[in-house]
DNA sequence: GTCTATATGCTGATAGAC
DNA sequence: GTCTATCAGCATATAGAC
């Protein structure tokens, strides 16, 4: 056929649509064959925008990432809004917008990489820990914290896990009476242990921080914490990966 | 060649080898061949043992949740152990397992199912909660919040995940100004922040403990808070997934 | 009941024509 | 910049040896 006149592709029409594949159906789902179909184009023509099956995945978990609202952290520093208030915020969207690509977040797990929403999220998110008074190194850790418990929220419903077979637990595991009704209740189960949760983070952390806010005042420039990476002034220095 | 006198394979031997390839390689890299291959037998012999490669890599997770330590939730009920203590024990069991099996914990995403080993620790976690005197509906919010965060702690590492390459920092992310260190205090980090993180969970779910007791004692039988499930008496039942 | 051999239709990726 | 042709490797199915 030759070349046409007008590329029939682009970076966006491509992990559009992978990333509408992804949601539909599955993250397996995604070949570059059917990709290439669904686009009204031979397999092999989506080599010439990206590299390989892998960026394009790549491209697409990062275009989810740039969904997740992070202006919250931009009052922190300027406008004094508690950054308890701007973690919470930040926490619940990125939580919506990983269930809202459930299949997604799997793809997480390789790592923030060179992806430039993520490298943003984590640049807000450190920053604005810092500005708020936290120390570098703690500032670091709550930053790795709260994402784990949001890639983990975000990592497959558990309560729809259960199987909704009341004879799978009888006798066998017997706390788990009621468990064949979760499924059910997936939703709500999901969402209210996800709040109970950043409920207690922010409680916990709070406290937390007014001791090392508190320790800090006395000492000044002190970190509040073994330093993460002893020997290197300041410690590590960022808040978040993906 | 036909049957041979005694049995090359059995389950075991299948899901000890493909464990290892598993943790040496990549979850990508257990493909039936390169097993069968590894166990000295030809592709579809596999099949005489397990209905296919998922129901392979099914009982991988479930020997890999077999490792965690789930002995101090017995002493709740029994010996008055703090519901807090078996809780941490767990926790940070739980995530030594994963840590030591990384590759695997994109699978878990799959729910629970009917995997013994992962029943078991949801009867135990919710079991325990609820000897404690949290209500079943609070029991199991807890439960699944703590896996929230357990499981998200495993999938990949934060720090690791960073480039090492100061350039692709500079200028555009201003806060990230030190992140091509992370890499080097990558194991430091992520324990640290699980640690951190833990803590957290421990105060604020204290704080919420002490509340919904004491709201209880007034009002005997409540269950504290919504129920998950409303309109079914009690609520949903259990404590914790895979 | 456990294996081997063979076959089908997928997959990611490459080479070269236009 | 997209095409066709092609490769090696994949999960799985089936038939038959013992």
């Amino acid at each position: 056929m030759g070349r046409p006149r007008r590329p029939l592709l682009s970076r966006d029409r491509i992990v559009a649509t992978a990333l509408a594949l992804v949601d539909a159906e599955s993250l397996e789902a995604v070949s570059t064959r059917r990709l290439a179909a669904e686009l009204g184009v031979s397999g092999p023509a989506l080599y010439n925008h990206f590299a390989g099956k892998d960026a394009i995945i790549d491209a697409v978990v990062d275009t989810v990432l740039g969904e997740v609202d992070i202006t919250g952290f931009a009052g922190v520093g300027a406008d004094g809004t508690p950054w308890q208030d701007a973690l919470r915020q930040w926490a619940r969207s990125y939580r919506e917008v990983l269930a809202g690509h459930p299949h997604i977040v799997p793809a997480l797990a390789t790592g923030p990489g060179r992806r430039p929403h993520a490298l943003r999220m984590a640049d807000a998110v450190f920053g604005a820990l810092v500005d708020a008074g936290w120390p570098r190194a703690q500032a670091t850790r709550v930053g790795v914290l709260m994402r784990y418990f949001v890639t983990g929220s975000a990592l497959g419903s558990f309560a729809g896990g259960f199987p909704d077979d009341a004879a799978v637990y009888a006798g066998t595991y017997p706390h788990l009476d009621r468990a064949h009704l979760l499924a059910d209740a997936q939703r709500e189960i999901d969402e209210s242990a996800f709040e109970a949760g950043l409920e207690a983070l922010m409680a916990g952390l709070t406290v937390r921080y007014a001791a090392v806010v508190a320790e800090r005042g006395g000492e000044p420039g002190a970190d509040g914490g073994p330093d993460p990476a002893p020997g290197r002034p300041g410690g590590a220095a960022t808040g978040q990966k993906s």
